[in-house]
RNA sequence: GCGUCGGUGGCGGAGUGGACAAUCGCACUUGGCUGUAAACCAAGCGCCCAUCGGGCUUCGGGGGUUCGAAUCCCUCCCGACGCA
């Protein structure tokens, strides 16, 4: 009866971190766990075959995309999504949540542009694109934050209203309204094991006005979501019922944070995601007042972190699931995570580096082809070179944060920490 | 040998008397990318100092006209095509 069942094998004295396993109707997956992004029912670049030899336990795919091409109701008829899209472990579904962001907020005019037009003036498409990311560092000494005024001036994709957002496709410009009940109805046609509520992921630039007016309509929207999945799942009679996940929003404002992990952790959720933005420098703080409100019992997914020092932030502080775009994003720009730190395999020192992109590297990739030949791909511009790419990136990823996973069991969390960010040097 | 057209920054290719250190591509160099409108985007790309900016030498070679030449004239060199 219940979706999801998720045992827990190992807890971390001194810490929130954990380790255990979720199982679903299509596999089990071992926490804690990096899940890749597949947002289009496909991970850029590689076959499912390729996916699960990197050791990928599961995907996540996404409700914008799919809904808009091909469609839900397609996938639905197709027989699901595993059986379409050829994958056969569990399969997560973020809600286009993400989406009220990086069509809304994030995107707009270029902050380079602003200033530069009147009202009768219109922005060439060169003028427009994404300004702002999920994670801003505070180091920052112009952050990127748009005025509201200015707003009146931004063509944005995504407007924001109580009942649902309004989506200005990206592919044929035709208008979408999402709404919880919506979104739950697309993510249940998907036939995913994981699904989770709408939400508004919301901008680092917004004030804590804002933040809490967002904050609760996303409580409002979280209560609907789940209420819907109820009704769904009373009226298909299905078998196999997805587990729906809660979202934590709050920005990086404590008490925002707490009072959302409070009311999110009331509402009888399969397990939580944590979501929104924040500087790097609060990531921690903010995902451990979260997680000592949250129940121990349910899973935690740290939604689009993914970055090595991050997963060890979110594992130390009780984060049991990551997806995350970097990896595969990064690999396909041409940047490669090492032991030692990121490298761009197109800087001109790599193009006579006969050594593999990580000396020891157990990845295909690493096995057979050379940084000069990874560097000759790049320049090329040929299509194995994202592929390549794309497996070492998240064989790197997955069996870092595998390899978590076993130091929990073994009791060396702390070492393997310490070790690890030692060498690996960030920027 | 005669004629025609043409020789522009690593390459392609604009410009055809002042706003040109020279549009634009490509290549090259370097950044960035965190629930994917991203196999993408940005910056740099003659030399020197440099914060804004300033100075210097460039458009096959040489000479000339002009206040001013990549742009006009003369000449030489080179290339393509045509005629001998």
């Amino acid at each position: 009866m219940q979706p999801l069942s998720f045992r827990i094998e190992k807890k971390v004295a001194g810490a929130l971190t954990r380790a255990g396993s979720i199982l679903t109707a299509h596999g089990k997956i071992n926490t804690p766990a990096f899940i890749p992004v597949g947002t289009k029912a496909t991970i850029k670049s590689l076959t499912p075959e390729q996916v699960k030899n990197t050791g990928a336990q599961a995907l996540l795919v996404n409700t914008y995309h799919l809904y808009l091409q091909p469609g839900d109701e397609l996938i639905r008829d197709a027989g699901g999504l595993h059986k379409f899209m050829n994958w056969e472990g569990p399969i997560m579904a973020d809600s286009g949540g993400f989406q009220v962001f990086s069509l809304g907020a994030a995107y707009g005019l270029k902050l380079s542009k602003i200033g530069q037009f009147g009202r009768s003036d219109l922005p060439s498409k060169s003028d427009l694109g994404k300004e702002l990311s999920k994670v801003v560092s505070q180091a920052d000494p112009n952050p990127p934050f748009l005025e509201r005024a200015d707003e009146a001036l931004l063509p944005r994709l995504a407007k924001i209203g109580e009942d649902g957002v309004s989506f200005k496709s990206h592919l044929d410009g035709s208008v979408h309204f999402i709404t919880p009940e919506k979104s739950i109805e697309i993510q249940h046609n998907f036939g995913a094991d994981i699904i989770f509520a709408f939400d508004e992921c919301t901008s680092p630039a917004e004030d804590l006005r804002y933040q809490r007016e967002a904050l609760e309509r996303t409580h409002r929207w979280a209560l609907r979501s789940l209420e819907h999945h109820r009704s769904l799942i009373r009226a298909n009679k299905r078998i196999d019922v997805p587990a729906l996940f809660g979202i934590v929003q709050g920005g990086r404002h404590e008490d925002l944070r707490k009072k959302s992990a409070t009311i999110i952790s009331g509402m009888n959720f399969d397990g939580f995601g944590i979501g929104g933005s924040f500087a790097k420098e609060d990531m921690s703080n903010a995902v451990k007042w979260v997680n000592e409100i949250l129940p121990e019992d349910k899973p935690r997914h740290l939604l689009g972190i993914g970055e090595p020092e991050d997963l060890f932030t979110g594992v130390l502080n009780g984060v049991d699931l990551f997806d995350c775009v970097a990896p595969t994003r990064n690999a396909r720009n041409g940047t490669l995570y090492t032991a030692q730190g990121k490298i761009n395999i197109t800087n001109a020192q790599f193009t006579k580096d006969f050594s593999p992109i990580e000396s020891g590297c157990e990845c295909y990739t690493c096995k057979n082809y050379t940084r000069s030949y990874l560097s000759h791909l790049f320049r090329g511009k040929e299509m194995l070179a994202g592929t390549l790419a794309t497996i070492h990136n998240l064989f790197f990823i997955l069996h870092l944060v595998g390899k978590m996973r076993q130091v929990i069991l073994e009791d060396n969390f702390f070492d393997f920490r310490e070790d690890f960010l030692k060498n690996y040097v960030r920027e």
